[in-house]
DNA sequence: CAGGTGACTCTTT
DNA sequence: GAAAGAGCCACCT
């Protein structure tokens, strides 16, 4: 059976202030799963937010299309779920978010600045 | 309590 | 630039 966060129609209070700040994108803008876990109150917990974005059903009625990989793109999902990308890529630029042909938007210009610009971090995750 | 999992992200090869 | 390895977090069994 898939992974979810609980078999109630309810989320768990995390999952939805994760689900809230999804909410919280304003249209024709995008944001990373880092960048949205981030808000919730998850630093790092990037595959937290992904996770909250999988367990939740489209009767959630979240704006997911507006969360990307860092790089811009889809990710895994792409290859999971290539139906929902499509669709995912329709939405976007019907919001007025163009996406490249590899599938890719601009987080330079169209990245959701919630209070502060992008403050480069050196090393956080990752250092092996 | 411990092990396993993943719509992620980063650094190094 | 692609591939591989390592780290983090929360949830599930």
């Amino acid at each position: 059976m898939p992974r979810r966060a609980s078999e109630e129609p309810e989320v768990n209070a995390l999952y939805h202030s994760i689900h809230a700040v999804i909410r919280r994108i304003p249209k024709g803008r995008v944001a990373t799963y880092g960048q949205v876990a981030e808000l919730a109150g998850i630093p790092g917990g990037a595959r937290v937010a992904a996770a909250a974005l999988k367990t939740s059903t489209p009767r959630d009625r979240l704006p997911w299309q507006r969360v990307l990989g860092k790089r811009g793109g889809f990710g895994r999902i792409a290859i999971l779920d290539p139906v929902g990308a499509a669709i995912q890529r329709e939405l976007l630029e019907a919001e007025g978010v163009p996406v490249g042909d590899a599938g890719l938007v601009k987080l330079a210009d169209y990245g959701w600045l919630p209070a502060s610009p992008r403050p480069p971090r050196r090393r956080a995750p990752g250092r092996r």
